[in-house]
DNA sequence: CGTCGGCGCACCGGCTGGTTCCGGCACGCA
DNA sequence: TGCGTGCCGGAACCAGCCGGTGCGCCGACG
Protein backbone atom coordinates (compact mmCIF):
# COMPACT_ATOMS: atom_id res chain seq x y z
CA UNK A 1 0.00 0.00 0.00
CA UNK A 2 2.92 2.16 0.58
CA UNK A 3 5.07 3.47 -2.12
CA UNK A 4 7.96 4.92 -1.15
CA UNK A 5 8.34 8.17 -3.07
CA UNK A 6 12.02 8.66 -3.66
CA UNK A 7 11.55 12.19 -5.97
CA UNK A 8 11.17 14.59 -3.20
CA UNK A 9 10.16 17.55 -4.92
CA UNK A 10 12.12 20.57 -2.76
CA UNK A 11 8.92 22.91 -3.55
CA UNK A 12 8.29 26.64 -1.59
CA UNK A 13 8.25 23.68 1.02
CA UNK A 14 7.86 19.97 1.08
CA UNK A 15 4.46 18.18 0.78
CA UNK A 16 2.57 17.73 3.68
CA UNK A 17 2.41 14.21 4.16
CA UNK A 18 -0.62 12.55 5.18
CA UNK A 19 -2.48 9.39 6.65
CA UNK A 20 -6.70 9.04 6.18
CA UNK A 21 -8.74 6.96 8.51
CA UNK A 22 -12.45 6.84 7.64
CA UNK A 23 -14.27 3.12 8.00
CA UNK A 24 -16.47 4.03 4.05
CA UNK A 25 -14.33 3.22 1.54
CA UNK A 26 -15.74 5.71 -0.75
CA UNK A 27 -15.35 8.55 1.01
CA UNK A 28 -11.82 7.56 1.54
CA UNK A 29 -11.38 6.70 -1.93
CA UNK A 30 -13.17 10.40 -2.46
CA UNK A 31 -10.56 12.19 0.07
CA UNK A 32 -7.38 10.60 -1.60
CA UNK A 33 -8.30 11.22 -5.28
CA UNK A 34 -9.36 15.41 -4.11
CA UNK A 35 -6.18 15.65 -2.26
CA UNK A 36 -3.84 13.57 -4.78
CA UNK A 37 -5.16 17.05 -6.84
CA UNK A 38 -4.34 19.78 -3.93
CA UNK A 39 -0.67 20.82 -4.67
CA UNK A 40 1.56 20.48 -1.52
CA UNK A 41 -0.16 17.78 -0.01
CA UNK A 42 0.79 14.04 -0.36
CA UNK A 43 -1.31 10.80 0.92
CA UNK A 44 0.63 8.13 2.26
CA UNK A 45 -2.09 6.01 3.10
CA UNK A 46 -4.99 4.92 4.25
CA UNK A 47 -6.26 3.10 7.09
CA UNK A 48 -10.08 1.87 7.78
CA UNK A 49 -10.00 1.31 10.92
CA UNK A 50 -8.27 2.72 14.28
CA UNK A 51 -5.93 0.47 14.82
CA UNK A 52 -4.88 0.50 11.29
CA UNK A 53 -4.53 4.32 11.40
CA UNK A 54 -2.14 4.04 14.76
CA UNK A 55 0.08 1.31 13.27
CA UNK A 56 0.24 3.66 10.31
CA UNK A 57 1.25 6.64 12.21
CA UNK A 58 3.59 5.23 13.62
CA UNK A 59 5.18 3.31 10.46
CA UNK A 60 5.02 5.87 8.00
CA UNK A 61 5.11 9.27 10.84
CA UNK A 62 3.23 11.31 8.51
CA UNK A 63 2.65 15.04 9.20
CA UNK A 64 -0.58 14.88 9.68
CA UNK A 65 -3.47 12.23 9.75
CA UNK A 66 -6.96 12.76 9.04
CA UNK A 67 -9.41 11.35 11.30
CA UNK A 68 -12.85 10.41 11.47
CA UNK A 69 -14.38 9.82 14.45
CA UNK A 70 -17.50 7.27 13.75
CA UNK A 71 -15.49 4.18 12.84
CA UNK A 72 -17.30 1.02 12.88
CA UNK A 73 -16.27 -1.35 15.17
CA UNK A 74 -12.85 -1.80 16.90
CA UNK A 75 -11.04 1.78 18.11
CA UNK A 76 -12.81 4.20 17.97
CA UNK A 77 -11.79 8.10 16.54
CA UNK A 78 -11.11 9.25 19.94
CA UNK A 79 -9.26 6.34 21.21
CA UNK A 80 -7.19 6.39 18.39
CA UNK A 81 -6.19 10.03 18.43
CA UNK A 82 -5.12 9.65 21.89
CA UNK A 83 -3.31 7.14 21.01
CA UNK A 84 -1.31 8.68 18.08
CA UNK A 85 -0.79 11.90 19.66
CA UNK A 86 0.70 10.30 22.83
CA UNK A 87 2.78 7.27 21.25
CA UNK A 88 4.42 9.97 18.47
CA UNK A 89 4.64 12.43 21.49
CA UNK A 90 2.55 14.93 19.73
CA UNK A 91 4.81 15.22 16.68
CA UNK A 92 1.93 13.59 14.51
CA UNK A 93 -0.99 16.07 14.60
CA UNK A 94 -4.49 14.48 14.04
CA UNK A 95 -7.08 16.55 12.78
CA UNK A 96 -10.28 15.35 12.82
CA UNK A 97 -12.72 15.71 10.06
CA UNK A 98 -15.90 14.11 10.30
CA UNK A 99 -20.09 14.41 10.24
CA UNK A 100 -21.33 15.45 13.53
CA UNK A 101 -20.67 18.76 15.75
CA UNK A 102 -21.62 17.50 19.19
CA UNK A 103 -20.58 19.31 22.36
CA UNK A 104 -19.64 15.36 23.57
CA UNK A 105 -17.67 14.86 20.47
CA UNK A 106 -15.97 18.20 20.21
CA UNK A 107 -14.52 17.91 24.02
CA UNK A 108 -13.40 14.49 23.88
CA UNK A 109 -11.28 14.65 20.86
CA UNK A 110 -10.10 17.85 21.82
CA UNK A 111 -9.29 16.39 24.73
CA UNK A 112 -7.55 13.34 23.11
CA UNK A 113 -4.95 15.63 21.72
CA UNK A 114 -6.53 16.49 18.23
CA UNK A 115 -4.86 19.19 16.68
CA UNK A 116 -7.87 20.23 14.94
CA UNK A 117 -11.27 18.94 14.33
CA UNK A 118 -13.41 19.82 10.84
CA UNK A 119 -16.80 18.95 9.70
CA UNK A 120 -17.19 17.07 6.55
CA UNK A 121 -19.82 19.67 5.38
CA UNK A 122 -16.83 22.63 5.11
CA UNK A 123 -16.12 23.81 2.03
CA UNK A 124 -13.68 22.05 0.54
CA UNK A 125 -10.36 25.05 0.45
CA UNK A 126 -10.88 25.29 4.19
CA UNK A 127 -9.95 21.60 4.53
CA UNK A 128 -6.70 22.23 2.31
CA UNK A 129 -5.79 25.35 4.86
CA UNK A 130 -6.78 22.88 8.04
CA UNK A 131 -4.17 20.20 6.81
CA UNK A 132 -1.63 23.11 6.24
CA UNK A 133 -2.50 24.57 10.03
CA UNK A 134 -2.20 20.88 11.51
CA UNK A 135 0.73 20.14 9.97
CA UNK A 136 2.21 23.26 11.19
CA UNK A 137 0.66 22.39 14.88
CA UNK A 138 -1.58 25.53 14.63
CA UNK A 139 -5.19 24.49 15.70
CA UNK A 140 -7.42 24.58 13.27
CA UNK A 141 -11.49 24.48 14.15
CA UNK A 142 -14.24 25.08 11.29
CA UNK A 143 -16.89 28.13 12.12
CA UNK A 144 -19.59 25.85 13.60
CA UNK A 145 -17.35 23.87 16.25
CA UNK A 146 -15.89 27.18 17.24
CA UNK A 147 -19.18 28.37 17.91
CA UNK A 148 -20.26 25.66 20.29
CA UNK A 149 -16.56 25.77 21.98
CA UNK A 150 -17.53 29.35 22.66
CA UNK A 151 -20.71 28.59 23.92
CA UNK A 152 -19.84 25.83 25.77
CA UNK A 153 -17.30 28.19 27.76
CA UNK A 154 -20.05 30.73 28.22
CA UNK A 155 -22.70 28.52 29.82
CA UNK A 156 -20.30 25.38 31.02
CA UNK A 157 -23.17 21.89 30.75
CA UNK A 158 -22.04 19.76 33.30
CA UNK A 159 -20.96 16.43 32.04
CA UNK A 160 -21.74 13.30 32.98
CA UNK A 161 -19.90 11.21 35.22
CA UNK A 162 -18.68 7.98 34.84
CA UNK A 163 -21.34 6.31 36.79
CA UNK A 164 -23.43 8.48 35.36
CA UNK A 165 -22.57 7.48 31.56
CA UNK A 166 -23.08 3.03 32.81
CA UNK A 167 -26.71 3.83 34.62
CA UNK A 168 -27.53 5.67 31.25
CA UNK A 169 -26.08 3.05 29.18
CA UNK A 170 -27.89 0.58 31.09
CA UNK A 171 -31.45 2.91 30.79
CA UNK A 172 -30.97 3.15 26.93
CA UNK A 173 -31.08 -0.63 26.74
CA UNK A 174 -34.62 -0.13 28.36
CA UNK A 175 -33.63 -1.83 31.70
CA UNK A 176 -35.67 -1.26 34.58
CA UNK A 177 -34.07 0.24 37.80
CA UNK A 178 -34.51 -3.03 39.32
CA UNK A 179 -32.40 -4.60 36.25
CA UNK A 180 -29.89 -1.70 36.42
CA UNK A 181 -29.50 -1.94 40.20
CA UNK A 182 -28.72 -5.78 39.40
CA UNK A 183 -26.46 -5.14 36.86
CA UNK A 184 -24.65 -2.90 38.18
CA UNK A 185 -24.63 -4.56 42.12
CA UNK A 186 -26.25 -1.28 43.13
CA UNK A 187 -29.22 -0.59 45.67
CA UNK A 188 -32.29 0.30 43.41
CA UNK A 189 -32.35 3.12 45.66
CA UNK A 190 -28.83 4.65 44.29
CA UNK A 191 -29.55 3.95 40.81
CA UNK A 192 -32.52 6.31 40.91
CA UNK A 193 -30.38 8.79 42.75
CA UNK A 194 -28.14 8.91 39.69
CA UNK A 195 -30.59 8.98 37.55
CA UNK A 196 -32.29 12.03 39.27
CA UNK A 197 -28.74 13.68 39.02
CA UNK A 198 -28.54 12.47 34.98
CA UNK A 199 -31.89 14.21 34.72
CA UNK A 200 -30.78 17.28 35.59
CA UNK A 201 -27.67 17.55 34.00
CA UNK A 202 -29.63 16.68 30.67
CA UNK A 203 -32.45 18.90 31.29
CA UNK A 204 -35.08 16.25 30.93
CA UNK A 205 -37.37 14.68 34.06
CA UNK A 206 -38.61 11.16 32.43
CA UNK A 207 -36.36 8.02 31.75
CA UNK A 208 -37.43 8.22 27.90
CA UNK A 209 -36.57 11.66 27.39
CA UNK A 210 -32.98 10.81 29.31
CA UNK A 211 -32.35 8.15 26.44
CA UNK A 212 -33.77 10.56 23.42
CA UNK A 213 -31.08 13.08 24.33
CA UNK A 214 -28.74 10.37 24.53
CA UNK A 215 -28.52 9.11 21.73
CA UNK A 216 -28.76 12.47 20.03
CA UNK A 217 -25.80 14.10 21.98
CA UNK A 218 -24.12 10.96 21.39
CA UNK A 219 -23.47 10.23 24.75
CA UNK A 220 -23.18 6.60 24.65
CA UNK A 221 -20.63 4.53 22.92
CA UNK B 1 -43.87 17.88 -17.63
CA UNK B 2 -42.89 15.09 -19.74
CA UNK B 3 -40.61 16.07 -22.78
CA UNK B 4 -40.72 13.31 -25.84
CA UNK B 5 -37.17 12.45 -26.37
CA UNK B 6 -37.16 11.88 -29.89
CA UNK B 7 -33.73 9.86 -30.26
CA UNK B 8 -32.47 7.36 -27.75
CA UNK B 9 -28.86 6.66 -28.43
CA UNK B 10 -27.74 3.56 -27.92
CA UNK B 11 -24.43 4.56 -26.71
CA UNK B 12 -21.77 2.16 -25.22
CA UNK B 13 -18.72 5.20 -25.75
CA UNK B 14 -21.09 8.07 -24.35
CA UNK B 15 -19.87 8.76 -20.63
CA UNK B 16 -22.46 8.30 -18.01
CA UNK B 17 -24.08 11.80 -17.23
CA UNK B 18 -24.30 12.14 -13.03
CA UNK B 19 -25.39 14.44 -10.51
CA UNK B 20 -24.10 14.34 -7.16
CA UNK B 21 -26.23 14.83 -4.04
CA UNK B 22 -24.65 15.03 -0.37
CA UNK B 23 -25.20 17.77 2.36
CA UNK B 24 -21.22 17.11 3.16
CA UNK B 25 -19.14 19.60 0.92
CA UNK B 26 -15.97 17.31 1.39
CA UNK B 27 -17.22 14.00 -0.21
CA UNK B 28 -18.74 15.70 -2.16
CA UNK B 29 -15.87 17.30 -3.58
CA UNK B 30 -13.92 13.72 -2.80
CA UNK B 31 -16.85 12.21 -5.14
CA UNK B 32 -16.64 14.62 -7.77
CA UNK B 33 -12.58 14.13 -8.03
CA UNK B 34 -12.81 10.44 -8.01
CA UNK B 35 -15.67 9.88 -10.67
CA UNK B 36 -13.91 12.47 -12.65
CA UNK B 37 -10.57 10.68 -12.39
CA UNK B 38 -12.89 7.45 -13.87
CA UNK B 39 -13.63 6.72 -17.36
CA UNK B 40 -16.94 6.97 -19.07
CA UNK B 41 -18.41 8.49 -15.73
CA UNK B 42 -18.85 12.53 -16.37
CA UNK B 43 -19.94 14.75 -12.98
CA UNK B 44 -22.68 16.85 -14.26
CA UNK B 45 -23.68 18.95 -11.07
CA UNK B 46 -23.83 19.08 -8.03
CA UNK B 47 -26.56 19.25 -5.32
CA UNK B 48 -26.37 20.01 -1.59
CA UNK B 49 -30.09 19.66 -0.90
CA UNK B 50 -32.47 17.57 -1.73
CA UNK B 51 -34.80 20.46 -3.39
CA UNK B 52 -31.44 21.41 -5.34
CA UNK B 53 -31.23 17.96 -6.26
CA UNK B 54 -34.65 17.84 -7.73
CA UNK B 55 -34.26 20.93 -9.36
CA UNK B 56 -31.05 19.50 -11.25
CA UNK B 57 -32.38 16.27 -11.93
CA UNK B 58 -35.21 17.82 -13.84
CA UNK B 59 -32.89 20.20 -16.11
CA UNK B 60 -29.89 18.56 -16.82
CA UNK B 61 -31.86 14.91 -16.71
CA UNK B 62 -29.09 12.79 -16.03
CA UNK B 63 -28.97 9.08 -16.32
CA UNK B 64 -28.18 8.40 -12.66
CA UNK B 65 -28.45 10.93 -9.38
CA UNK B 66 -26.12 9.68 -6.79
CA UNK B 67 -28.00 9.97 -3.65
CA UNK B 68 -26.99 10.52 0.30
CA UNK B 69 -30.04 9.71 2.45
CA UNK B 70 -28.94 12.20 5.17
CA UNK B 71 -29.80 15.40 4.06
CA UNK B 72 -29.12 17.65 7.12
CA UNK B 73 -32.24 19.86 7.04
CA UNK B 74 -35.12 20.34 4.39
CA UNK B 75 -36.42 17.52 1.84
CA UNK B 76 -34.73 14.26 2.58
CA UNK B 77 -33.25 12.17 0.62
CA UNK B 78 -35.88 9.45 0.43
CA UNK B 79 -38.43 12.12 -0.45
CA UNK B 80 -35.97 13.50 -2.81
CA UNK B 81 -36.11 10.18 -4.39
CA UNK B 82 -39.60 9.89 -4.54
CA UNK B 83 -39.92 13.12 -6.56
CA UNK B 84 -37.39 12.96 -9.01
CA UNK B 85 -38.39 9.04 -10.08
CA UNK B 86 -42.19 10.52 -10.14
CA UNK B 87 -41.22 13.95 -12.36
CA UNK B 88 -38.91 12.23 -14.62
CA UNK B 89 -40.90 9.24 -14.94
CA UNK B 90 -38.52 6.93 -14.27
CA UNK B 91 -35.84 7.90 -16.74
CA UNK B 92 -33.58 9.60 -14.34
CA UNK B 93 -32.28 6.77 -12.08
CA UNK B 94 -31.57 7.29 -8.26
CA UNK B 95 -28.83 5.68 -6.71
CA UNK B 96 -28.60 5.57 -3.19
CA UNK B 97 -25.37 6.18 -1.62
CA UNK B 98 -25.38 6.30 2.15
CA UNK B 99 -24.04 5.13 5.38
CA UNK B 100 -26.75 3.03 6.83
CA UNK B 101 -28.38 0.01 6.15
CA UNK B 102 -31.16 -0.22 8.41
CA UNK B 103 -34.31 -2.07 7.57
CA UNK B 104 -36.47 1.18 7.32
CA UNK B 105 -33.88 3.11 5.48
CA UNK B 106 -33.64 0.63 2.78
CA UNK B 107 -37.37 -0.22 2.44
CA UNK B 108 -38.41 3.41 2.56
CA UNK B 109 -35.58 4.33 -0.18
CA UNK B 110 -36.65 1.21 -2.05
CA UNK B 111 -40.59 2.05 -1.81
CA UNK B 112 -39.63 5.45 -3.18
CA UNK B 113 -38.41 4.25 -6.42
CA UNK B 114 -34.67 4.13 -6.11
CA UNK B 115 -32.47 1.71 -8.40
CA UNK B 116 -29.98 1.15 -6.24
CA UNK B 117 -28.67 1.04 -2.68
CA UNK B 118 -25.07 1.18 -2.21
CA UNK B 119 -22.85 1.87 1.23
CA UNK B 120 -20.24 4.50 0.85
CA UNK B 121 -18.31 1.16 3.06
CA UNK B 122 -18.14 -0.24 -0.50
CA UNK B 123 -15.59 -0.56 -2.39
CA UNK B 124 -15.17 2.40 -4.98
CA UNK B 125 -14.84 -0.08 -7.75
CA UNK B 126 -18.25 -1.44 -6.96
CA UNK B 127 -19.39 2.18 -7.21
CA UNK B 128 -18.34 2.30 -10.66
CA UNK B 129 -20.57 -0.59 -11.61
CA UNK B 130 -23.27 -0.12 -9.90
CA UNK B 131 -23.42 3.49 -11.70
CA UNK B 132 -23.05 1.72 -15.12
CA UNK B 133 -25.69 -1.07 -13.76
CA UNK B 134 -28.25 2.61 -12.41
CA UNK B 135 -27.63 4.39 -16.04
CA UNK B 136 -28.78 0.99 -17.89
CA UNK B 137 -32.29 0.80 -15.27
CA UNK B 138 -30.57 -2.24 -13.40
CA UNK B 139 -30.54 -2.65 -9.71
CA UNK B 140 -27.56 -2.61 -7.82
CA UNK B 141 -27.65 -3.57 -4.51
CA UNK B 142 -24.55 -3.90 -2.25
CA UNK B 143 -24.19 -7.18 -0.45
CA UNK B 144 -24.95 -6.19 2.88
CA UNK B 145 -28.00 -4.39 1.94
CA UNK B 146 -29.16 -7.65 -0.24
CA UNK B 147 -28.68 -9.79 2.92
CA UNK B 148 -30.56 -7.45 5.06
CA UNK B 149 -33.31 -7.88 2.19
CA UNK B 150 -33.49 -11.16 2.35
CA UNK B 151 -33.83 -11.55 5.69
CA UNK B 152 -36.55 -8.85 5.96
CA UNK B 153 -38.17 -11.10 3.18
CA UNK B 154 -37.73 -14.44 5.57
CA UNK B 155 -39.42 -13.04 8.88
CA UNK B 156 -40.67 -10.60 7.77
CA UNK B 157 -41.03 -7.82 11.25
CA UNK B 158 -44.36 -5.93 10.91
CA UNK B 159 -43.61 -2.22 10.04
CA UNK B 160 -44.83 0.25 12.54
CA UNK B 161 -48.23 2.38 11.51
CA UNK B 162 -48.46 6.26 10.72
CA UNK B 163 -50.08 6.89 13.73
CA UNK B 164 -47.92 4.25 15.67
CA UNK B 165 -44.61 6.67 14.41
CA UNK B 166 -46.73 9.63 16.02
CA UNK B 167 -47.32 8.24 19.46
CA UNK B 168 -43.45 7.01 19.27
CA UNK B 169 -42.02 10.15 18.14
CA UNK B 170 -43.54 11.87 21.05
CA UNK B 171 -42.10 9.37 23.45
CA UNK B 172 -38.90 10.22 22.50
CA UNK B 173 -39.15 13.48 23.48
CA UNK B 174 -39.67 12.19 26.88
CA UNK B 175 -43.25 12.98 27.43
CA UNK B 176 -45.66 10.74 29.88
CA UNK B 177 -48.67 8.73 28.26
CA UNK B 178 -51.01 12.04 29.09
CA UNK B 179 -48.71 14.09 27.91
CA UNK B 180 -48.89 12.34 23.99
CA UNK B 181 -52.48 11.78 25.00
CA UNK B 182 -52.87 15.46 25.48
CA UNK B 183 -50.44 16.40 22.65
CA UNK B 184 -52.55 14.11 19.52
CA UNK B 185 -55.63 14.91 20.65
CA UNK B 186 -55.90 11.28 22.66
CA UNK B 187 -57.39 9.18 25.33
CA UNK B 188 -54.66 8.46 27.22
CA UNK B 189 -56.52 4.90 27.42
CA UNK B 190 -55.59 4.58 23.46
CA UNK B 191 -51.88 6.04 23.96
CA UNK B 192 -50.84 3.30 26.23
CA UNK B 193 -52.65 0.48 23.55
CA UNK B 194 -50.66 2.09 21.03
CA UNK B 195 -47.57 1.83 23.09
CA UNK B 196 -48.38 -1.91 23.83
CA UNK B 197 -48.45 -2.53 20.18
CA UNK B 198 -45.21 -0.22 19.95
CA UNK B 199 -43.61 -2.67 22.02
CA UNK B 200 -44.57 -6.10 20.36
CA UNK B 201 -43.50 -4.52 17.09
CA UNK B 202 -39.83 -3.55 18.38
CA UNK B 203 -39.67 -6.53 20.61
CA UNK B 204 -39.30 -4.41 24.19
CA UNK B 205 -41.17 -3.84 26.88
CA UNK B 206 -40.59 -0.79 28.41
CA UNK B 207 -40.81 2.87 26.95
CA UNK B 208 -36.48 3.84 27.06
CA UNK B 209 -35.83 0.32 25.02
CA UNK B 210 -38.43 1.68 22.56
CA UNK B 211 -36.87 5.03 22.22
CA UNK B 212 -33.65 3.19 22.44
CA UNK B 213 -34.19 1.06 19.28
CA UNK B 214 -36.33 3.36 17.94
CA UNK B 215 -32.99 5.76 17.69
CA UNK B 216 -30.74 3.29 16.65
CA UNK B 217 -32.85 2.16 13.77
CA UNK B 218 -33.61 5.66 12.90
CA UNK B 219 -37.29 5.81 12.79
CA UNK B 220 -37.49 8.71 13.44
CA UNK B 221 -37.32 11.88 11.18
C1' DC C 1 -71.27 -10.01 3.05
C1' DG C 2 -67.54 -11.50 5.93
C1' DT C 3 -63.28 -10.42 7.98
C1' DC C 4 -59.18 -8.27 8.71
C1' DG C 5 -56.13 -4.53 10.00
C1' DG C 6 -55.89 -0.15 12.02
C1' DC C 7 -57.57 2.96 15.45
C1' DG C 8 -59.61 4.46 19.70
C1' DC C 9 -61.38 3.64 24.51
C1' DA C 10 -62.29 1.92 29.55
C1' DC C 11 -60.86 -0.25 33.69
C1' DC C 12 -57.71 -1.82 37.14
C1' DG C 13 -54.01 -3.35 40.14
C1' DG C 14 -49.19 -3.62 40.95
C1' DC C 15 -45.22 -1.61 41.48
C1' DT C 16 -42.12 1.41 39.23
C1' DG C 17 -40.39 5.78 39.15
C1' DG C 18 -39.25 10.23 40.91
C1' DT C 19 -38.29 13.06 44.92
C1' DT C 20 -35.98 14.28 49.12
C1' DC C 21 -32.73 13.81 52.54
C1' DC C 22 -28.58 11.84 54.41
C1' DG C 23 -23.72 9.85 55.25
C1' DG C 24 -19.14 8.45 53.73
C1' DC C 25 -15.04 9.12 51.03
C1' DA C 26 -11.35 11.07 48.42
C1' DC C 27 -9.15 14.99 47.07
C1' DG C 28 -7.36 19.67 46.91
C1' DC C 29 -6.11 23.68 49.45
C1' DA C 30 -4.94 26.87 52.91
C1' DT D 1 -5.02 19.67 60.50
C1' DG D 2 -9.32 21.31 59.23
C1' DC D 3 -12.49 22.67 55.64
C1' DG D 4 -15.05 22.63 51.32
C1' DT D 5 -16.34 20.22 47.29
C1' DG D 6 -17.63 16.60 44.15
C1' DC D 7 -18.91 12.02 43.51
C1' DC D 8 -20.94 7.83 45.04
C1' DG D 9 -24.16 4.99 47.52
C1' DG D 10 -28.33 4.51 50.24
C1' DA D 11 -33.29 4.82 52.81
C1' DA D 12 -37.95 5.98 52.87
C1' DC D 13 -42.14 7.64 50.89
C1' DC D 14 -46.03 7.91 48.03
C1' DA D 15 -48.34 9.43 43.96
C1' DG D 16 -49.73 7.96 39.96
C1' DC D 17 -47.91 6.00 35.91
C1' DC D 18 -47.58 1.99 33.27
C1' DG D 19 -48.75 -2.04 31.18
C1' DG D 20 -52.21 -5.66 30.30
C1' DT D 21 -56.60 -7.09 28.73
C1' DG D 22 -60.93 -6.82 26.54
C1' DC D 23 -63.94 -4.41 23.40
C1' DG D 24 -66.26 -1.60 19.69
C1' DC D 25 -65.99 1.10 15.37
C1' DC D 26 -64.60 1.90 10.84
C1' DG D 27 -62.95 1.35 6.08
C1' DA D 28 -60.68 -1.63 2.72
C1' DC D 29 -60.67 -5.62 0.37
C1' DG D 30 -61.88 -10.18 -1.24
Amino acid sequence: MTRPDPVKLPEEAASVRIVLCDDHAVVRAGLRALLDSAPGIEVVGEADSGAEAVALAMKLTPDVVLMDLQLGVGLDGVEATRRITAASGGSVHVLVLTTYDTDADITRAIEAGATGYLLKAERPDELFTAIHSAAAGRTALSAPVAHRVMARMRSPRPALTDRERDILGQLARGLTNRDIAKALYLSEATVKTHLGRIYGKLDVDTRAGAVAVAKEQRLLP
